[in-house]
RNA sequence: GUGGGCGUGGCCUAGUGGUUAAGGCGCCAGGUUGUGGCCCUGGAGAUCGAGGGUUCAAAUCCCUCCGCUCACCCCA
């Protein structure tokens, strides 16, 4: 027996119609902000990612979906949204449209992780990127997108942590001071840590044994050794949330694992679950990424959110996405020459606009009124010999139980208007 | 990649060495002649995750692999 590959799934269609919701919503809301949407190819040249996210990062080092194409190209199944979007912005020169380039995706996401809930090897993420503007008030703009996003869809108990990392003029005397102040504990610190201390010292911020806790609390705070231009920056980002009313909690433990980050880093997660892959959504700045990749020098912010994980909420929170009201019609019938009227009927109900589906084979009345009833039709038509000898067919309110005969050539227009 | 738990029809579960693997939900059909939702009856559907081993005998014990799941790493 095949199974779909580990860490995939499929979206049955029970499941769609919180799938579908959400992409409503966040369309709507785009629209609402002046965010257009993109779609870029699922599969990059692999450099990009690696130049981007970072070589020594976990994304590229073991986590990407890479392969040789036929003429020997290395290609990686995108493992994030930013990057893709951002060598389209060169490419296409949108630096000469309208700046900020207000851009949004739904993309699917590859990653060979081991799964675990909330967490998969190809994912969604809906995501929305500003282009080419450095202005503070564009960052509340971001996050303001993004909480008005699990706000529309009903999901509350979030809470926004923000922080600030510093830019690539303030950020490496930073980085010293805090691979200083691990330095005179290196030798009791979990081997992860130690690990991080040489590649990556920022996430030694997030480390969740208790010692290496007790040390990131007493470590030196990146928004503390932000260059000036950096700390107004922040104290600006700050300052417009209060302006929006956008409630959020200050974490200088807050660090991406993304190299590209400048500035204003943000993680939307549940109340009360730290740890745990819980955060549903994230972002920041990227103020040197265009550049890095061959742009002009061009400020940039943008956020992602995995929508498996707002399923996910949305289920423990008893959030119900609307049902679709099509209404649908059952077509019966009985007997050979009644089939052929149905057959046709069912088309021209169709032609109509009405939503319908015929019996098939050669089955009871009683049978297809049952299928009738299980697939929740509001009406069904019934086509029998007395009906096809007298042009009419029999037409069954089912939530009601009555019935009445009406003409084969008004029921599509009675239906139409019903 | 590391560690823990788990794997019985489509779904949920009983069965923890011994005759044809049990039940619920769902599905299909019947309860007379052309009528649903409740009820009753019947039916289909499981090589008990896969492979190997122990035993007279294994869903049940052992090993390996695969998968699911939780935590770590990391991230949405």
């Amino acid at each position: 027996m095949y199974k779909s590959p580990r860490g995939t799934a499929d979206i049955l269609p029970g499941e769609q119609g919180y799938f579908r919701f959400i992409e409503e919503r966040a369309a709507l809301l785009c629209q609402l902000y002046g965010y257009e949407r993109i779609d870029t190819p699922v599969f990059e040249d692999a450099r990009l990612f690696i130049r981007t996210i970072g070589p020594g990062t976990d994304i590229v080092e073991k986590e990407t979906y890479t392969f040789d194409d036929r003429s020997g190209q290395a290609m990686t199944l995108r493992p994030e949204g930013t990057a893709p979007i951002c060598r389209a912005y060169i490419e296409h020169g949108m630096h000469n449209l309208p700046q900020p380039m207000r851009l949004y995706y739904f993309a699917s996401i590859f990653r060979y992780e081991r799964p675990q809930k909330g967490r998969y090897r190809q994912h969604q993420q809906f995501g929305v990127e500003a282009i080419g503007d450095g202005d503070p008030a564009l960052d509340a703009e971001v996050i303001d997108v993004a909480c008005q996003f699990f706000d529309s869809l009903g999901i509350g108990n979030l809470s926004l942590q923000l922080n600030s990392i510093g830019c690539k003029l303030c950020r490496p005397a930073y980085l010293e001071e805090l691979k200083g102040h691990y330095s005179a504990h290196v030798d009791r610190l979990c081997s992860d840590c130690k690990a991080r201390l040489r590649k990556n010292p920022l996430r030694l911020m997030d480390c969740k044994k208790p010692y290496c806790q007790d040390i990131a609390q007493s470590a030196p705070r990146s928004i503390e050794h932000l260059c000036p231009q950096c700390k107004e920056h922040f104290e600006s980002v700050v300052n417009y949330l209060l302006i929006l009313g956008i409630p959020f909690e200050k974490n200088h433990r807050l660090v991406r694992g993304l190299d590209y980050y400048t500035k204003t880093v943000f993680e939307i997660q549940p109340q009360g679950e730290e740890g745990a892959q819980s955060a549903v959504g994230g972002g920041g700045r990227y103020d040197d990424l265009i550049e890095e990749l061959g742009g002009k020098p061009t400020p940039a912010i943008g956020f992602a959110v995995g929508i498996e994980r707002i399923v996910l909420n949305m289920k423990q929170q008893g959030v119900i996405p609307p049902a679709p009201s099509a209404q649908m019609v059952f077509v019966a019938y009985l007997g050979d020459e009644a089939k052929a009227e149905a057959v046709k009927l069912t088309a021209e109900l169709r032609r109509g606009g009405i939503a319908v589906v015929s019996n098939l084979g050669d089955r009871s009345l009683k049978a297809q009124l049952r299928q009738a009833n299980t697939l929740g039709v509001a009406y069904a038509l019934i086509i029998g010999e007395e009906e096809v000898d007298s042009r009419t067919v029999m037409l069954r309110d089912m939530a009601k139980g009555e019935q009445r005969k009406v003409s084969m050539d008004e029921v599509v227009g009675l239906l139409e208007r019903s």
